[in-house]
DNA sequence: CGGCATCCAAGGTGATACTG
DNA sequence: CAGTATCACCTTGGATGCCG
């Protein structure tokens, strides 16, 4: 008997629950791809912790990860359908914690000035 | 200096990330409030756990307890304005929680036989 | 009914060093 | 660049028992 929820609250924060994990696929969905452009925008979390969860969510099957196989290495993570099914819980995280940021006059210590906050379209950043 | 957020996600998963506070929140939005209750919903909860998590959300602001003061004892708890401003996260969380038991053939077992989380003082969920 | 205190085990987590 | 390996800590969380 695997586990048994009683919730599908329970269920959803089982699979993508803990600290780290819906960051990661917070930036993924925004276009980060590659694995030390992740690095950079989470100065927070360790290798270790990073690889780790990237793991975890590529054999939740939420995450696909693509070795180029090339010197030097390059490796990109992008969401699979079932991890952009996820948008909708990932949007509104973020926009709840834009709005908690403003009211408790929190301020956000983005790692990058400049773009890639919010791609519409495309994947401009790798490739 | 207190904590360093690098994306909103963060400062969100660090206010109601865990096991159980969105479990805890998404009951309270639809109407359980006794503690009671809660436990009665969330029956792979310690104790402890519910109490340090509702102790928790109080501190952050986001549930208020309300100790009637009677014999035997009865506490409700419900959520504050800034507690119901998560009801996106809440509703997305669950809403995804039911698709990806319906795709991955998870069952969900219910604490309680009838309909999902009715309180009951008779207030509408409003579905 | 609602809640707190204590003990104790498990594993999450960071630091560091190394590799292809 | 993109990892992997090891060590040691330290929080998280379950179980139990008691109280107003």
């Amino acid at each position: 008997m695997p586990k048994q929820y009683h919730c599908p609250v329970e269920l959803a924060v089982d699979i993508i629950g803990g600290a780290w994990r819906p960051v990661i696929l917070a930036h993924l969905k925004e276009g980060v791809h590659r694995y030390g452009e992740l690095r950079r925008r989470m100065p927070g979390i360790s290798e270790k912790m990073l690889i780790q969860r990237l793991r975890e969510l590529e054999a939740e099957g939420l995450v696909a990860r693509h070795d180029h196989k090339t010197v030097p290495p390059r490796v990109d993570y992008h969401l699979t359908d079932e991890g952009a099914s996820l948008a909708p819980v990932l949007q509104a995280l973020y926009d709840w914690g834009v709005g908690r940021a403003e009211r408790t006059k929190t301020t956000i210590d983005w790692p990058v000035t400049d773009r890639r906050t919010a791609p519409k379209e495309g994947t401009p950043v790798a490739e």
